[in-house]
RNA sequence: GGCCGCGUGGCGCAACUGAAUAGCGCAUCUGAUUACGGCUCAGAAGGUUGCAGGUUUGAAUCCUGCCGCGGUCACCA
């Protein structure tokens, strides 16, 4: 039981017996630095029930806190705010007994359903670039964050793998490729193939421009030059499951997907399953059908059909096609049934998707509420905003898209600069150092990006690139490593192997305020899950090292000379480690043992 | 135009979802360290939280109206 809650009961418990009355909840909050105190009952809400002078009444309770709660040593009172301060002992016995938790701050495993988290979900004609990036740190780690708070997850993805796009990729290849293949040309998967589908576009783009000069009318050009008619007949035989089309739809996806593994094991992250869009488009005809029945949805005269959502302030949308093919929300209803029905267990899903698609995913949530699922209510569109560079949105066909290859490369460059510069390396190899490169220059970004509330705009600029200084994921990793340095030297000292004594002491200043960040880790796990924001966890653990460089600086801790008290620093340390590890794998980053 | 989101020191971000004098980083200025790693620490300066009203004992936070930026209003995905 935390000291809050203790503190809760009691409160209420006092002002049952002092003033009769009972107070439905007690607000509480850290102590502000300037004042003395540990936590800080706010007496403001109170006085809807009991009448009187807020000074008085933090007097009278606190008194009675005193008095009933041996946790708390003294008290003040200014204005409305009651500061109390927590015994020592308090702190060190919870430290005590957290230590030797390993798994410290992840919430056991509850039994209130597995929970589906989808991201990344890219097309199959371009490589990853750095949306996919901001996509894909977001969705791991809050499927990481839910976890650790609890929760079963499943990793997936939608593979965007058929339709009029990818058979452009195919006809351009088809048509200039000459059996260029990853391995002749030495080039990943998923490039080779953007690399035709942008020669796609050039193509078609080259015609139009000829059927215009001919005098054909630009918008009608457009729609029918030679080579896009191309891609729509192979569109047709791939529907029509046309062998020697098939085969190549295959080959070339294969490509893809060879490139697009690479480019996720280097940004590490993962998948429990995948979905296809070539099986899944099919699905949810027959929901429809259903839901037509049930009067969810509306049939209008040309045979479409549609679910009018004007109560609910939005508008009318088309879940069917006249011609009785799917649209994108057809796909989406009958996906997310199928998944429900693929894993039993599913309580909840989350789909990781820009916040262009914010209105989709709102009338999707509520067709399927509609139609009565009860998984349903616990739906959530993890909404982010778009990454912007300086020169502005990024854009494919303008050659503005940052690549997530590229930039996972100059990233790691940019680390072995600033690593070099240092120079703390020897006895590392090559290999060990290219490594440490990787996790410092990934660190970076990732924290870069994750730090930020997903609903923010990032504006990322890739000539200032990502700093190192700072709230930054090297400054986070430099700590981490500083602190191994120390428990290394206090290895060959004997003095890492627990706590002896150290009752007596008490808490120093430093000592204390690091200790009640300690506390407040499964606080912040529980918040980012409810709140599926990596952010709080970034935000956490940068204070907890600032607290710790704060502590570091302030006291010596392999030169206290006291035994018990240099032990209790050392484990202190080696606590703190552990949670900036822990929590920066929340977030998908490494840390260095040395940098 | 309708709907959705965002607007916080020069720049980049926080603020436990309504509480104390709005925090932090970068940049600027000043200082600390014979010490465990100086990518550290302490301090200074910098704000009418886009504007105007309203609710409340109390508003960056909630409500209304403007202004600005972005997104979205496809039988595309």
């Amino acid at each position: 039981m935390g000291i809050q809650d203790i503190l809760e009961k009691q409160v209420k418990e006092a002002v049952k017996v002092l003033y009769g009355v009972d107070v439905p909840s007690v607000e509480f909050q850290p102590t502000r630095k300037d004042f003395e105190g540990d936590i800080t009952l706010v007496i403001f809400p109170m006085l809807r029930y009991i009448k009187g002078n807020p000074v008085e009444i933090g007097d009278t309770i606190g008194t009675f806190l005193v008095d009933k709660v041996s946790e708390v040593s003294h008290f003040n009172v200014v204005k409305g705010f009651l500061n109390l301060i927590i015994h020592d002992t308090y702190y060190l016995n919870f430290f005590k007994d957290i230590l030797g938790d390993t798994d410290y701050g992840h919430a056991q495993a509850t039994d209130s359903g597995a929970i589906m988290v989808e991201y990344s979900s890219p097309n199959t004609n371009k490589p990853l670039h750095l949306g996919h990036i901001r996509n894909n740190l977001l969705g791991y780690s809050v499927s990481e964050i839910l976890k650790a708070a609890g929760h079963k997850v499943y990793k997936t993805q939608i593979i965007n793998d058929r339709g009029i796009h990818i058979c452009k990729s195919m006809v351009a290849w088809q048509r200039f490729g000459e059996g260029e293949t990853p391995q002749s040309s030495g080039m990943k998967g998923d490039h080779l193939v953007g690399k035709y589908y942008v020669a796609f576009d050039r193509v078609h783009k080259q015609q139009i421009a000829e059927m215009v000069a001919a005098g054909t009318d630009r918008e009608k050009a457009g729609k029918e030059t030679p080579i896009l008619c191309e891609a729509q007949e192979m569109l047709r035989k791939w529907e029509a499951g046309d062998a020697a089309t098939v085969a190549l739809w295959k080959q070339m996806n294969g490509w893809v997907y060879d490139g697009f593994n690479e480019t996720y094991k280097n940004l590490g992250v993962d998948f429990d399953s995948l979905y296809y869009e070539s099986d899944t488009y099919l699905l949810g005809k027959d929901v429809v059908a259903d839901g037509l029945e049930k009067g969810v949805f509306f049939k209008k005269a040309d045979g479409s059909v549609w679910i009018d959502l004007t109560d609910e302030g939005l508008d009318e949308k088309i879940v069917l096609r006249a011609d009785g093919t799917a649209v994108y929300m057809t796909q989406d209803i009958g996906t997310a049934i199928q998944r429900v029905k693929d894993h039993p267990d599913i309580s909840g899903m989350v789909y990781t998707v820009g916040n262009e698609q914010d209105y989709h995913f709102k009338v999707l949530f509520l067709i399927l509420k509609k139609l009565g699922y009860s998984w349903a209510e616990k739906l959530y569109h993890l909404s982010y905003g778009m990454v912007d560079l300086p020169s502005g949105k990024m854009k494919s066909r303008e050659g503005t898209v940052v690549d997530a290859d590229d930039l996972m490369v100059e990233m790691t460059r940019t680390a072995q600069g600033i690593s070099e510069e240092l120079g703390k390396l020897d006895g590392y190899s090559e290999t060990e150092r290219e490594e440490l490169y990787r996790i410092i220059g990934l660190g970076a970004l990732k924290y870069y990006i994750l730090k930020v509330d997903p609903k923010k705009r990032i504006m990322f600029n890739p000539e200032e690139s990502v700093d190192f200084q700072g709230n930054t994921g090297p400054f986070i990793q430099y700590t981490y490593a500083r602190i191994q340095s120390i428990l290394r030297k206090a290895g060959e000292m004997g003095d890492d192997k627990g706590l002896t004594g150290r009752g007596d002491l008490g808490l120093g200043a430093k000592e204390k305020e690091l200790v009640k960040k300690v506390m407040v880790y499964p606080g912040t796990i529980r918040l980012a899950a409810e709140n599926y924001s990596p952010a709080l966890v970034a935000n956490y653990v940068y204070d907890l090292v600032k607290e710790f460089n704060s502590f570091y600086q302030q006291v010596s801790i392999l030169g206290e000379p006291n035994t018990e008290s240099r032990r209790f620093r050392v484990v202190l340390s080696r606590k703190v480690g552990e949670i900036i590890k822990s929590a920066m794998a929340l977030l998908g980053i490494m840390m260095p043992e040395r940098m």
